[in-house]
DNA sequence: CAACAATACTTGTTCGAACGACTTTCAGCC
DNA sequence: GGCTGAAAGTCGTTCGAACAAGTATTGTTG
């Protein structure tokens, strides 16, 4: 028993090491969740709608197809059709069919969509440094980085296409 | 621009530091999940479920009540009462109202439930290392005491008292 | 160019999560 | 010892997530 690091060690509660990282991450992210989507439900939409508007705002004007935007989102949504039923009901988005493919459709931002986002942004940074705000730049961006590490294998497309996807900015690419 | 670390930033895709790692936390629970998610599915319950009788396979032969059981719970689960009906139904679980206390109910794993965990257990194993195997155990390491300090201030009762709640020995402390 | 396959959504349906209202039971207190 | 309030679960209901099947449109190919 060599130099006794600590009285005792703790019985094991995790199988390995890899479980407990895996535990520790979905502990984390329940935590740090309640945080934000207690702030968007007092606006009535949920942090996956809002992260929804936040990319369509990115992409004004332009407007981006259903899937584009479900590729783009943090948590993958199977199921963006309903998504988007909620906030076109809120008045947040707009529908349009795509006249060169009748099968796409296009979405964009509306204004009222700008304005709650902007309504918001405050709120959102506060909520940002609640969650977060105790943990110095370096360690922010350490975990960042280990967190990028960690899922790397799991993005589609292998760890160099990793999300978060880049908006192919619209316009630049020869329309076909 | 002092030494030019890469070519051309990337524009701000977050708002802040702090968001950007909530964001990347998110994203990347999210992609490990689906990887365990699809597991369980197959055995036909869900992680949240599997993580239930885990600790009441760990709480063997003794009994949790419903409450205790959700603190001890990964993700905070408001309704435990419909997740132990799913279990109970499945065989899995049994409760048993306790009777020095009439409004507690004391929930115990049964035999079947054992079963399953301990006929999981090799791909959950497999299943962490499929996550994150790819990490050595050092990065592992960071990562988790990264994640604890992330959250320390969000668990309940300040750092002191964070999760994961450690079974209180049943029979060690004097029974009122 | 007709047939078949692939794309891009939409719809149906089932299930779990979330929130609140509602019992039952206990504990403390005049 | 009845009252009040808290504790511990249960139940109702609404909402979003997930999966599967269906529809319309387009691309492809013999």
């Amino acid at each position: 028993m060599l130099r006794a690091p600590r009285a005792s060690a703790p019985p094991p509660l995790f199988d390995s090491p890899e479980q407990e990282a895996y535990l520790q991450l979905w502990r984390t992210y329940d935590r740090l969740r309640e945080i934000d989507e207690r702030l968007f439900a007092g606006h009535g939409i949920t942090a996956q709608q809002y992260n929804a508007l936040r990319v369509l705002k990115a992409a004004r004007p332009g407007a981006l197809s259903a899937s584009a935007l479900g590729a783009r989102l943090v948590s993958r949504a199977a199921d963006i059709t309903r998504l988007l039923d909620r906030l076109e009901q809120l008045g947040l988005v707009q529908r349009q069919r795509n006249d060169r493919n009748r099968r796409a459709v296009e979405v964009s931002i509306t204004p009222a969509g700008v304005a709650l986002v902007g309504r918001l942004a405050g709120a959102v940074r506060r909520c940002g440094r609640e969650q977060l705000g105790h943990l110095d730049r370096r360690s922010l961006r350490q975990l960042v980085e280990l967190l990028a590490r960690a899922r790397a294998p799991h993005e589609a497309g292998g760890a160099a296409a990793a999300w978060p996807v880049r908006t192919p900015t619209p316009g630049r690419r020869q329309p076909r």
